[in-house]
DNA sequence: CTGTTAGCGCGTTCAA
DNA sequence: TTGAACGCGCTAACAG
């Protein structure tokens, strides 16, 4: 056991949070000759003390460097002020830009309310993500939770559902359960994107989508072949890919789609990162994107921007949905109702460098 | 106030945590006409509990979905299994894949040992970051605080250094204060990349430096002069530029540095993330990386490998050094005694394609 | 205005 | 083998 003096004054005849342990109510009570209650009220800026009173408490926890305890607090009120949020990391590691900016979103957002923030990485629809998401309902370690990358039949949020404790996702469910949402519209996006690329003169589009359980990744794809369909163009079955959501993985769809005959003269990534990977393989390959070749991402990550050629995408505000969704859960926590339970936010598409009106001959790879 | 209904008896018999709130101890003892002592005792798996007696409260806790309360646990135990971990973002996003590695390295390792990671994200030097290290000490809400990115006269460690509080930094530090650290040997590193560049018959190096109150950045810098020096080279003051550590400042900074006459035929960036912003600067400008002018970084970043060209980078295990600082702090925690309370890891340099033989003829810049 | 009493949920003496 | 009593540090209801 460690060192412990206790009722040991310091030099200003006030005991000191040092060796003793921290200064509790209690020590200011004695060092004061008043009852814990009434240190508890002055400081507290009840108006049932008399001024002298608070004036003289105030000066000894100064001195004294009295901070309450915040967990005999959390104890007492019932709450934790805590927000938790289980990062979904396929690996151990991850480097999504993507995740950075939602977290800044969120944490800096939590701070601004004097909320903390507990934070897990986990790989996704493991025993351990789920034991983490229990650990933190059942064990009370937190108001209220942020799930974020919603999936197929998310056991998360079936899950949450029966709990009862305040949830805000980032992303939209297939189950029949309600609850408060931000979502981006990437069924939109994906027209959009679709269209573009149709407006320059692609006809052979290629799609590199996201692990099938990923619910923005059923959109997206829904939205590109929504806008072949509109078109009379359609994916042939090779011209798919899923991707892992990596910069890796992206490469190595895209050395796939090029061994094609014929290649695709466009391929649509379902993020930046696989968009980025993309652009790679093509240069490897020696044909030049935005003009041999068109790629496409979606997220508008700050890399998209200095990649070269720069990544035509779409931009959707990632930390400030990270803050959204973190605002409009405190929110729920704190018992308001909210304005708007469910928002779809349109993203917007940045043209950039990397898609190119088609080329009529046919592609001759250098030597 | 929440509706709350009382001894309400399930199905079964007994209560479960619905809407009465969750199930405590107390309410497990009254269910099976025991004291709280035992019941709690029984769980805690003592030897002096009957083992019938045992086993009917196991029962009854799995049925009426018994889960201790972390918080009263917490006040109970003086201690709250948690860590602190306060990310230095500026601006408000950050989005560098270094500081996402290693949250993954730190929060995989906590998770490992049974601990919480309190997560903020804060501007380095502000009163917000001040503020936020000493709410999470002196509130009590952490066991002990992980430091990275260390700064010159570094005021986190100086305070930190006086509080007694467990903490381990992830980088070393100028001031006269001793603590348990990881770091990577940058000094070391940067020679060896000096090295290389020479070897390649560069002799007008630039280098992108990190901000000069990051003590990697000086140790870093210190490593590159050393060895210029030993060759008798050294950098005039134009080819020094700070950068801030971003894609873009990596960018606008070599933007100036080939604006310089003579150029540098080589530009060493402090970092991947400025390095990888040089790659697009010198394209943007029409030389060829690696050809015209050779670009190095530090770190290994993932997308380092996976730039075009790829990044001629030192590499270091950033995961690997998340984990292992968490695992310091933890061991420091629990009382144990570091077997080597400073680590100094080899970083290893990766040559790829971003670095070449300096060229014999003038630069031409093409049309 | 101030103090006494009670309780948040848990673990840990000490008796019985 | 079990239970009563106490304390962790704080806030709240109720007297006086």
């Amino acid at each position: 056991m460690g060192l412990v003096i206790r009722n040991v004054l310091g030099s200003a005849g006030f005991r000191r949070a040092t060796l003793m342990g921290p200064v509790t109510l209690k020590d200011l009570a004695e060092a004061l000759g008043l009852s814990i209650t009434t240190v508890s009220r002055a400081l507290a800026g009840y108006n049932d003390v008399a001024a002298s009173t608070r004036q003289r408490v105030m000066d000894a926890a100064a001195q004294m460097g009295y901070v309450p305890d915040v967990t005999a607090r959390r104890l007492q009120k019932g709450r934790t002020d805590t927000i938790g949020f289980v990062i979904p990391t396929s690996g151990p590691r991850f480097s999504d830009p993507y995740f950075s900016e939602l977290l800044a979103g969120i944490g800096n957002e939590a701070a601004r309310h004097n909320y903390d923030l507990l934070v897990s990485t986990r790989t996704p629809d493991t025993p351990e993500e789920e034991a983490t998401y229990r650990r933190l309902i059942e064990g009370r370690l937190v108001d209220g939770l942020l799930v974020v990358r919603t999936r197929v039949k998310d056991r998360r949020l079936a899950y949450l559902a029966t709990t009862g404790l305040p949830f805000v996702a980032f992303g939209r469910s297939d189950l029949e359960v309600e609850f408060p949402c931000v979502d981006e519209d990437g069924f939109r996006g994906l027209e959009l994107l679709g269209q573009h690329l149709i407006d320059l003169g692609h006809r052979r589009l290629a799609f590199i989508a996201a692990p099938e359980n990923l619910m923005f990744g059923v959109y997206r794809r829904a939205g590109l072949e929504a806008v072949l369909q509109r078109h009379e163009l359609s994916m042939p079955a090779e011209y798919v890919i899923v991707g892992d959501l990596t910069q890796r993985g992206g490469y190595t769809a895209t050395n796939q789609l090029l061994d094609l005959s014929p290649p695709p003269t466009a391929v649509v990534a379902c993020n930046d990162l696989m968009a980025l990977g993309a652009i790679s393989a093509v240069q490897k390959s020696g044909l030049v994107v935005g003009r041999d070749i068109s790629i496409t991402g979606f997220d508008d990550i700050p890399p998209a921007e200095h990649a070269h050629p720069t990544l035509t995408t779409m931009r959707q505000p990632i930390y400030d949905i990270g803050r959204q969704v973190c605002s409009m859960l405190i929110q729920l926590i704190q018992g308001e109702v909210l304005t708007k339970r469910h928002v779809l936010l349109q993203p917007t598409l940045i043209v950039r460098e990397s898609t190119g009106p088609v080329q009529d001959g046919p592609h001759v790879r250098p030597a």
